[in-house]
DNA sequence: TCCAAAACTAGACCAGCGGTACACTTGATG
DNA sequence: CATCAAGTGTACCGCTGGTCTAGTTTTGGA
C-alpha cells in the first residue's frame, strides 16, 4: 500500500473509532490529527475539509457493512433452500453479530449523519442517501424470492417491509443508546424476525 | 405568566425550532439570543450551560408528547372496547398524526441526544433514559391489555414488543431523514400495526 | 542518479463558538 | 421607596474549523 494510502486509512481509523463513540461534531480535527500521529496540514492535504471526511467515513463503512451483510446471508443460504428460512436465519445471524459486538452495535454513521444533516453538504447527504437506498434494494430482492413462494397474510408493501430491515436497526441502536441496554438492537432484530415469520405462509398449503 | 417565564419560554421554542432544523449542536447560542431577541447574559441567566438548554428541551419535549399520546389513545378507547382493536385504532391515529406533519415528523430531541451523548452531561442522558423508560411502560401496559384476551401468536417478549414502538419510530425518522422521503415514518407505524394483528388472535376462538 | 511530483511539516493567522466575569439598569411588588 | 428578579453591555478566554505561505522529505520513474 502507498505510503498516501496508508496515513489516509489511519485517519479514517482513529476518526471513525471517534465519531461513533461520541459523535461527529464532537471529534475536533486537532483530536484526529494527534491520533494518527500527523499535523494539521497532513490533513488537509487528505481532505480538503470536515466534509470530504464525513463522505470517505460513509462510503468506507457502507462498503465494510455491505460485505458484512453478503457474508451474512450467503451463510443463511447455505443453510437453507428456502427463502423465507433464508432470510429468518439470515435475520438470527445478524441478531448474534449484533449482541456480540462488545457494548452493543457502535452506532451507524450514517444515522449520525442524518441527524446532524444541516452540518453536511448535498454530498454528504447523497452519499447517505444512497447507501440507504442499496438496504432497501438488498431487502427487497431477499422479499420477493419469499413472495414468490409464499402468501401475504397481510396488505403489506414490500418496499416499505425491506425499509424496515434499516429501521428497525437504527431504532434498535438509538433506543440501545437512549436506554443504555445494548442488548436492545439484537432484541429488535429478532422482533423483525418475528414479523417475517408471521406475515408469510406457504402458498397452496 | 411571569415576564421571567416567558423570555425562558420564547428561548426555548427558538432554540427547540432550530435544533430539529439542524441539529443540538449547529445550533448557537448567539443565534437564538438574536432569535429571542435578548442577550447573551440574559440567556445564560436562564441556563446556566448549553446542557441546561439541552435538559429542559428534552424535558418540555417529552411533556408534550406524552400529553399527544394520552389524547390519541384515549380517542383509540371511544371507539372501541376491544384492547386490540384501540390499539391498532391508536397506532393508525398516529400514523395519520405524524403524516401530517408538514415536511414528517420533526425529528425527536431523544434521538439527537442519543447520537450526540458524549457532548451531554449525566444530567442530560438521564433525562433521556426516563422518558423512553416512560414510552416502554405506556406501551407495555396496552400489551398487557391485549394479551389478556388475546393469544400470542410468536414467543415475543412484551418489554421488548413495548420498546418496538419507540424503535420503530425512531428508526422511521432516522429513514426518512436519510431518504429525504417524510412519508416513511408513518409507513412504519403502520407496519408494525401490521405486526400487532399478526401477533394476536382472540382466545378460545 | 537526478528530478519532479506526492506527501507531508511548521507556524502564523482568522472568525465563530461556548462560556465567564462583572458592573450596571429596569420593572414589578410589598 | 427599597428590594430583588430579570435582565443589558462589554470585555475577555480557550478551543474549533479552516486558510495561507513557505519549506522539507520521500518516492517512483526516465
Amino acid at each position: 500500500m502507498a505510503r498516501g494510502t496508508q496515513t489516509r486509512n489511519k485517519i479514517l481509523d482513529i476518526a471513525q473509532e471517534a465519531v461513533l463513540a461520541k459523535g461527529f461534531d464532537a471529534t475536533s480535527i486537532d483530536e484526529i490529527v494527534a491520533g494518527a500521529e500527523i499535523t494539521k496540514s497532513g490533513f488537509f492535504y487528505h481532505f480538503k475539509d470536515k466534509n470530504a471526511l464525513a463522505r470517505a467515513l460513509i462510503e468506507r463503512h457502507i462498503q465494510v457493512e455491505d460485505e458484512l451483510f453478503d457474508d451474512l446471508f450467503n451463510r443463511a443460504r447455505e443453510l437453507s433452500d428456502d427463502p423465507l428460512q433464508r432470510a429468518l436465519i439470515g435475520l438470527k445471524l445478524l441478531a448474534e453479530l449484533i449482541e456480540d459486538m462488545p457494548g452493543g452495535h457502535p452506532g451507524c454513521i450514517v444515522a449520525t449523519a442524518a441527524y446532524q444533516d444541516r452540518l453536511f453538504d448535498r454530498k454528504v447527504r447523497d452519499a447517505n442517501r444512497l447507501a440507504v437506498l442499496g438496504w432497501r434494494k438488498r431487502f427487497r430482492s431477499m422479499l420477493d424470492d419469499i413472495a414468490a413462494s409464499y402468501e401475504i397474510n397481510d396488505a403489506a408493501n414490500l418496499d416499505h417491509v425491506a425499509d424496515m430491515v434499516s429501521a428497525v436497526i437504527e431504532g434498535g441502536i438509538v433506543m440501545a443508546r437512549a436506554l443504555e441496554e445494548p442488548k436492545i438492537t439484537a432484541e429488535q432484530v429478532m422482533l423483525l424476525r418475528s414479523y417475517l415469520k408471521l406475515l408469510f405462509t406457504p402458498k397452496n398449503a
